[in-house]
DNA sequence: CAGGATCCTCGATGATACTG
DNA sequence: CAGTATCATCGAGGATCCTG
């Protein structure tokens, strides 16, 4: 770990890739849901409250060409597709879950300072550059 | 953890807000350099190749209001700012790094998989899909 | 030096309609 | 059921100019 400069290698681009990943809309909630057991496309759909077709099969495909997801066709009518996880998509889990419990542990702290800052900061202009704050 | 049902409570969007800030573009760059020492703006911006100083500016904004980063500024002229992790910011390295090492260590996997997926699946309809695969 | 204010582009996401 | 195809939107991010 040098003191300022960090390595453009493959493997920025590789941490890159996975945290991008992991922080879009729908990829962590589509991997949880599969980490219990397959599940069928509309299923999954159902599952996911407010995720679109378009964006699931994204999704889904993103997940299935990076080898985290398996996509199994049956063709019987009405046609059945089932998607699982794979190994290295259960492994994916065991960091993802590591952020997400310091997330949790931490909620109130986070909560907390900006609490303190909007009110440092006086709400009409923190209101006006973090209109999302109510997410 | 119920089998295909998720609490949809402070817990879930602390995780998503947690995954989104550490999946977007600059923050965990920035948090790894400041990891090292404090830092000032622009040698921050000098130090992250590509960083405009807008985003710059709003990434250590976000980081400054969840309570990751303090500003501290000394009324010189001309003016100097000072960015440094806090302590829950430097905690939040630990489970980032997590998932860092993860993606190091399974990038091999990964590519292979989209190798894989690419060759099952015919360049032309992947590339048009996946034109981002460059990157 | 450390930003604020503007304008603009483009891609992520969503809504809708259609199909094997 | 499990998608594909299209169109529309909206905000993240970048480029540029300006200032205390």
């Amino acid at each position: 770990m040098k003191p300022d400069h960090f390595e453009v290698t493959s493997a920025c681009s590789a941490v890159h890739h996975i945290l991008a990943r992991v922080g879009d809309k729908w990829t962590v909630l589509v991997v949880s849901y599969l980490g219990n057991r397959s599940m069928r496309f509309n299923e999954l759909k159902r599952a996911i409250n407010g995720i679109s077709q378009k964006m699931l099969t994204s999704t889904l495909r993103s997940l299935e060409r990076d080898g985290f997801v398996t996509r199994t066709v049956y063709p019987t009518i009405p046609p059945r597709v089932d998607y699982e996880l794979t190994d290295l998509g259960r492994d994916l889990l065991v960091p993802v879950r590591g952020l997400g419990d310091w997330a949790i542990k931490n909620e109130q702290r986070v909560s907390e300072a900006r609490a303190r800052f909007d009110a440092a900061h006086g709400d009409a202009q923190v209101q006006r550059r973090f209109a999302d704050a109510a997410e």
